[in-house]
DNA sequence: GGTAGACCTGGACGC
DNA sequence: GCGTCCAGGTCTACC
């Protein structure tokens, strides 16, 4: 079955997909070869179905494995809006940023989309996983956390939906920390995990909250495991562009763009971007670092 | 409120 | 081969 959904303009499905490296990560697939991009979703009624994304004029078409019923329809497409932000406008945005020249072609090139998880369990997860460790730790900790507890595509032993809450609830810590190698990282996941499935924590709700971000940030700083860089990641994925994701990496290039190369702290990434007001974590996320790419 | 030091793991690097 | 270092941070104890 094939599902046809617009997007408010401009759209890039391109600039959705490499707008992090998350289109790398399980159970997103990328072949950039043949021009493929697919995700294994497990459904709210367990069933397990495979997306394929292709671009269309008016905004992406999803090829769905199999038939499916209203109800599915009406999820899938739900999740496909809130993962590619299908209806995320920038307009306010692009003329904030207009005639900056480390920001420009950003409209041109549709950008501004952060590619998200369906969930924010799985978003979350995911984040956790990118702290401390190299990106090719990143990749191998969730392939291994789909593998072991995600459910199969029908018909495929290797294609497996992100687990929920309740799979990884289920296991304990040392079965946990031998089977996925996560390391410390493992108590944080279990936690969450549990407290997800126990109905304590509520964090999908925060897609659809009034909450004052301030407040929203306090809400994910509680999650053991996520820390202020883990916080300004959600934040953007969620929409809030306030707080900037000061990584080691965002020391290293504002200390080269403006301190000469100096030892800096997170209050001077802060200051270097301050006149973006709201949408510095945006303007952070999209800047073109000439130091990096070289 | 600020800051060392420990933390799992696996890949990169030097010898 | 083997040992050491450290990576897109966070937590905790201590001051």
């Amino acid at each position: 079955m094939r599902l046809e959904l617009a997007a408010k303009p401009p759209f890039s499905l391109y600039s959705v997909i490499h707008s992090h490296g998350w289109a790398g990560l399980a159970p997103f697939t990328l072949d950039e070869e043949n021009n493929e991009f697919s995700y294994i979703l497990a459904l709210e009624n367990q069933r397990v179905i495979e997306l394929i994304f292709e671009e269309i004029a008016e905004g992406v078409s999803v090829e769905i494995s199999g038939p499916v019923d209203d109800t599915e329809e009406k999820e899938i497409s739900d999740v496909v809006t809130w993962m590619l932000g299908l209806d995320q406008d920038f307009t306010e945005f692009y003329a904030l940023v207009k005639g900056e020249p480390n920001l420009q072609n950003i409209e041109a090139n549709a950008q501004g989309r952060i590619l998200r998880s369906p969930t924010l369990y799985e978003d979350t997860i995911k984040t956790i996983l990118t702290t401390n460790t190299a990106w090719s730790g990143t990749i191998r900790m969730v392939d291994v956390v789909v593998e072991q507890f995600g459910m199969s595509l029908p018909g495929s032993n290797s294609k497996k939906a992100f687990p929920d809450p309740a799979a990884i609830a289920a296991t304990d810590e040392m079965t946990l920390r031998e089977k996925t190698r996560l390391g410390y990282r493992s108590p944080y996941i279990l936690n969450l995990s549990r407290e997800i499935a126990s109905g304590n924590l509520e964090l999908e709700s925060l897609k659809r909250t009034n909450l004052p971000v301030e407040e929203v940030r306090k809400i994910l700083l509680s999650i053991k495991g996520v820390g202020s860089y883990a916080a300004a990641n959600l934040l953007i994925l969620l929409g809030y562009y306030n707080y900037l994701t000061i990584d080691s990496w965002a020391l290293k290039m504002v200390s080269h763009e403006w301190y000469g190369g100096d030892p800096i702290t997170p209050t001077e990434v802060e200051k270097a971007f301050e006149k973006w007001g709201e949408w510095k974590g945006l303007a952070y996320w999209l800047w073109d670092w000439s130091y990096g790419k070289g």
